[in-house]
DNA sequence: ATCTGCGATAAAGTCATACGATACGGACAG
DNA sequence: CTGTCCGTATCGTATGACTTTATCGCAGAT
């Protein structure tokens, strides 16, 4: 399930060994490859798998412990870390989630969020934007129907349109969960891509009623749109995720 | 302002010496000494500050890295991260704000959060539990009536108490937030710590509504209730931080 | 036979050193 | 004053050795 993801810079740089590696061993721990239980034997690993030096290997790991994925105990070695150790919030974790095949459960739990806080900032957006912020959504709307469907352009002004009202809200901590939203998006996006146009206009008459309820400074009324479109993005989801569902093996977590 | 920290495990180990440092660090840039440019060159550091050697170091700067707080580039140097590049909900990063000097916009965005997210937590609960979900929401109540006002088994239990409403609601997703939660919760008991009881049987009502809530299965009612909890929680700690910016200096960033 | 305690052991933690890559900055020349 | 070049500071990576710690097994006692 290798896909193009769009997410805003991650902390993780992917130019440095160390990067890949923990990219590597982090896909592989949420993908299920390593359990719950004790993993990669450090040397063994390390000579084998790729030939990398003990040092790149160890800030590898620190940096998914850092993130909650793995936690390294002085003799029982390096245990993966229960998945209600994870933090799924992460930016990098979230990104990570593309690598592996799609879990059904945790992309409704994500949506589930989402619905819970979306709503609320755009109420925020609405009564505290500043023109600057108002602009960077007429911005993203814009990008959305200046691109045709579906294209790189337009799922980055998706991302854009969605990341500004956050950022309208005026509230550091909802800002962080921007890379929630993004990934609610590029998972929608992503799984039905190639369906019919219908969900397509239908979106971005959504995101419309939304930055016209900014625009007019209503507080509930782009809260009310922004649980439209969020529902409305999260019933194309699941259609398919349904659909694919009944296709091969329903593997859901 | 060194207080006494409830927060369920973090992921950062204090027992050892990259902890240690990634701690003393993380503190000091987020109380501000760094401010977000160039900072401790590594080896002068390395060599004065504590003698601690350049593999300690560069875990630790690893492990703040994969918190979004620094960024190290190849040459330029190790540079700390503008403020809406940190993970701001990650359980350390929360944690390392109580060393530093309350922050009032940080407190208010981490209430206003929350107010969005745990009513619709407390609905899910209320829908969703299981016996073994109820039993521990209920422990959590008797544990903080059973105890004595802001003694520390009656904080641990409130904590509990909202920890279990989040697990209940079934939704990973928010579990992860229970660290916001819990770190509002810390604030609120941190600030009025010493004020008169009225706001303390107030607060023990409030739980009280939302079990009864909760357990009458009834979704609405208890995301009302819980809302209710959160903005009486939420306006006790203004009303001291209130205060407490006319005592001193108000340096609110 | 079960429990207790101590030591061997394995793995992570820490330290020291070395070399490579790179970008910043200053020196020198035009 | 400007542009080029080289030195240097700093991070990235590699390697080897030593230390700390916690687990497991063995031995002894109850």
């Amino acid at each position: 399930m290798r896909v193009r993801d769009f997410s805003r810079p991650t902390t993780l740089n992917p130019d440095r060994l160390f990067g890949q590696v923990a990219q590597k061993l982090a896909v592989a721990i949420i993908s299920g490859t390593f359990k719950a239980g004790e993993l990669l034997p450090n040397e063994a690993d390390l000579k084998s798998e790729i030939s990398v030096s003990r040092t790149a290997y160890r800030e590898a790991v620190k940096y998914l412990t850092a993130k909650g994925l793995v936690e390294a105990r002085p003799k029982s070695g390096t245990r993966v870390a229960p998945r209600d150790g994870w933090n799924l919030l992460d930016p990098d974790v979230l990104s990570w989630h593309f690598e592996a095949d799609p879990n059904e459960k945790f992309i409704r739990d994500l949506f589930e969020l989402r619905s819970f806080v979306e709503p609320s900032a755009a109420r925020l957006a609405a009564l505290r934007r500043t023109p600057a912020d108002l602009a960077r959504i007429q911005a993203g709307y814009h990008g959305m129907i200046d691109n045709p469907p579906y294209a790189e352009a337009t799922i980055r002004a998706d991302l854009a349109f969605h990341e500004a009202i956050l950022a309208a809200a005026q509230n550091s901590t909802l800002q962080c969960l921007a890379s929630v939203v993004s990934a609610t998006i590029q998972w929608s996006l992503l799984l039905k891509s190639g369906d019919d146009q219908g969900f397509y206009v239908t979106s971005l008459f959504d995101h419309e009623r939304v930055l016209d309820a900014i625009i007019q400074r209503d507080g509930d009324l782009a809260a009310a749109r922004m649980s439209a479109l969020v529902t409305d993005s999260l019933n194309t989801t699941l259609t398919f995720l349904a659909w694919a569902g009944q296709q091969n093996t329903p593997k859901i977590a």
